[in-house]
Formats: structure tokens, sequence, C-alpha cells
DNA sequence: CCAATAGTGGACAGAGTGTCTACAAACCTT
DNA sequence: AAGGTTTGTAGACACTCTGTCCACTATTGG
């Protein structure tokens, strides 16, 4: 019987725990915490732990369940629009939510929780970028040329890939606008002009 | 003191330890295999362990860095040449190194360890990268677009992004050749085309 | 062959886990 | 503002895993 988070208690106590874990992972790293290391940086008893989560894993996976969530929540409006064309506005959105919530975002961006986390997160977001990628190639009657589901991986993972930059470098290189324009630009036009180059790029045969 | 690497026993003993990490991790997530569980899979005194390695994470270190300086031998001839043209030679060599070792690679691209293996791994193949990518430009005489840097990081991201895909997909979707060939064009040509659009890309402005 | 080195089983203290209990404190309702 | 309900707390418990040590055996390379 987990508490009721109506109780001012039970949102207090969820959200010190939360924040001591996040805080703790990128100090030390996700294995090295103990209960006892989170209970006593969130200032509460070690049994308290317990009367809202069976472990530490679970805590890690609720973090990123509301994480998720709640982006889901601002990303929903946006999704409708693009279908018709590459806006960017989704990607702009994960690059403000990630500025809101930094810290969470770095633990599970560097793999904490053996890369569960991570996982999950990129399971999600890959998800999505297919349904978004299938939805708009049938509005325009266009067929891709790569598998839809290998196209949104990629994508998540230059996306994922840059956002960890821009969230570890210190200072924050740029503001997100500018960030997602920059990833936009190299990710819709590729890496031959991003790098200089000018016309056609080369048709590698790797073999 | 560390045993020597000559005797034929310490090869052995080696081996056995690093196989039996590598099929636990991947069993049952790396967080939960215990020094003892290794040592049982391997047949081999749990004493054993500590003559060889100071902890887990001590083995997963050495995993990383054998395969990294492994797949470094074997890329150092390709990256000479590939500094001249887009040749796709360096990330067909990654292909089939993972193929070969395929398992390893599925533990660390799963971020077992909490991330540590994966940013290990990351680095290194951004560092090269960004390395490759600087000469080539000052050898053609262009100027990047986009700091070299963050395209290293995009790319690797892309690059690991198949590969993970590429490896966890059962049976394996295609040779290594033509997941290369099919990562170059969309990575080089960009996502625009490899959705099926033609012409032009819209230039977003996400703000 | 044999000196040196690697592997073994068992014992050890210490740290962390997850559970439970009985009690104190805070909450929401009315 | 009182009261029944729920949450937070300290401490104790058995258990698992760790990392170290020892004396002993087995294998190796020279």
């Amino acid at each position: 019987m987990p508490p009721e988070a109506g109780d001012r208690r039970v949102r207090r106590t969820r959200r010190l725990l939360r924040d001591a874990l996040v805080s703790l992972s990128l100090e030390r790293g996700y294995a090295t915490v103990t209960v006892e290391d989170i209970t006593e940086r969130a200032d509460l008893g070690r049994a308290t732990f317990y009367k809202h989560y069976t472990d530490k894993d679970d805590l890690l996976d609720r973090v990123v369940t509301d994480l998720l969530d709640e982006l889901q929540d601002r990303l929903r409006p946006l999704v409708q629009a693009s279908e018709v064309g590459f806006t960017g506005k989704p990607a702009l959105e994960i690059f403000r939510h990630a500025d809101d919530e930094r810290d969470a975002y770095r633990m599970i961006l560097r793999g904490e929780g053996d890369g569960r986390a991570l996982r999950q997160f990129t399971r999600a977001q890959t998800e999505a970028t297919a349904e978004v990628f299938r939805a708009r190639a049938e509005h325009e009657g266009v067929t891709p040329r790569i598998s839809v589901d290998v196209l949104a991986r990629a994508w998540v993972g230059e996306q994922l890939a840059v956002l960890s930059w821009w969230l570890e470098e210190d200072p924050r290189p740029m503001p997100p606008e500018d960030a997602t324009r920059m990833l936009l630009d190299l990710s819709l036009r590729g890496r031959y002009w991003a790098n200089g180059f000018e016309g056609e790029p080369p048709v590698p045969d790797p073999a």
C-alpha cells in the first residue's frame, strides 16, 4: 500500500527522495549510492524510503516515467502540427524540457542505472518519432528510402548525442533555440554539407 | 601484483572471467551479477577473481579497454586513407568488429555499468572522429559550418544508434556492408532525403 | 625436474539490504 | 479545533555480498 499522493507530506517526501537520488547519482554514480545516502541527503528516515519505493531501481524508474509523462504532455500539441513539415518544434521542446530538468536529463543520458533509464527514454522517443515519420510519409505521399524504424533510431541517437553535449557543457554553450537550429540543419541536410562541402555527396561503397 | 599474462593459466582465466561477465550482464543486467556468479560460471574459485581484478568494475573497464585497443588496431590503417574522402571504410570496420564481438558490444551499448563503458567507448570514437574531420577540412581547404566536436558527437551518436539496432535485432537483419551503406547514405545526405523527400530541405526556424 | 607462480577453499569483519515493530508527528475532514 | 487516519521514525533483525587473508595444492615455463 504505497502512500497517497494527495497528502502534502507524501509530495514533499517523494520530491526530496527524487532530488537526492539525482544529485547523488551525478556526484558519485548511481551504483555507489546507497538507500541510506539518499535518505540522509533528503533528511528522512531510511524506513520512510521503503514506504514509497521497493528499492533504488524502483525510484529511478518512477523518476524516468514521470519525466516522460511530462515531456509527452508538452509534445502532444506540437506533434500534430509537425506531421506536415519539418518544423523542428518538437526537437526544440525537448531541449527546453531538458533545460528545465537539467540534472534529471544528465543522469539519464549518462546511462545511470545500467542504461535502463536511457533505454526507456530512447524507446519512448523512437516509437513516437517513427509514428510521426510514418504519418508524414502517408500524408505527403512519399516513400521513405530507409526503414522508418531505423530512421527514427538514427535521428533520436543524433538528437540525444547533441542534447547530452549541450547539457554537459559548462557554461551552457547556447540557448535551446540555437542548439535546435544547429541540430536540425545538420540532420536534415546531412554531414557532407555540415562539414563544409558543397554539391552532391559521394556515393560511398565501403565493401 | 597482478599475475603475468604470458602464463597459459592466466590467459585462460581472464578469458573465462571476461566471457562470464559479458554473458551474465546480458542475461540479468550488470548490477545484479555478483563476483561469485561470475566465478561460478567461469568455473573458478572466487579468490582467483581477486588475483586478477580489484572488483567487478575493474573487470568491465579492462574488457572495454581491450576492445577499444583491438578496434583502434583495425581502424588505424583505414583512417589515414579516409582523411581524403568520405569512404565509409572506418564505419564498415566498426560494424565488422561488432559482428565479431557481438555480445561485448551489446553489453557496452546497452549502458551496463551505469554507462561508464559506453561513455568510454563514445569518448574514444568521438575524439578520433573529430580528428579525422579536422584533418579532412584542412586538407580540402573547407570550413565546417558547425563545430567539429559537435559534428563528431552527432555522427557517433547516429552511428551507435544504428549499430545497436543492428546488433539487437534477431536474426541479423543484413550484412555489415549493407548496414554501413544505409547508415552512410542517411548520414551524408540527411534525413530529408532519407524520408523520401526531394529537392532542398526547408530551413526550419523553431523559435 | 623444480622453483616460481597461479588457483583453491574456507574464514573473517564490515557494509548494505529489505522487513518488521511500536511509537510519534502531521494531515485532512468535519 | 478535535479526532480518526495516515505518514514518518528509530532500532533491531537475518541475510547477502564484498574484499582480504591464510595455508595448501596444481600447473607452468625454463
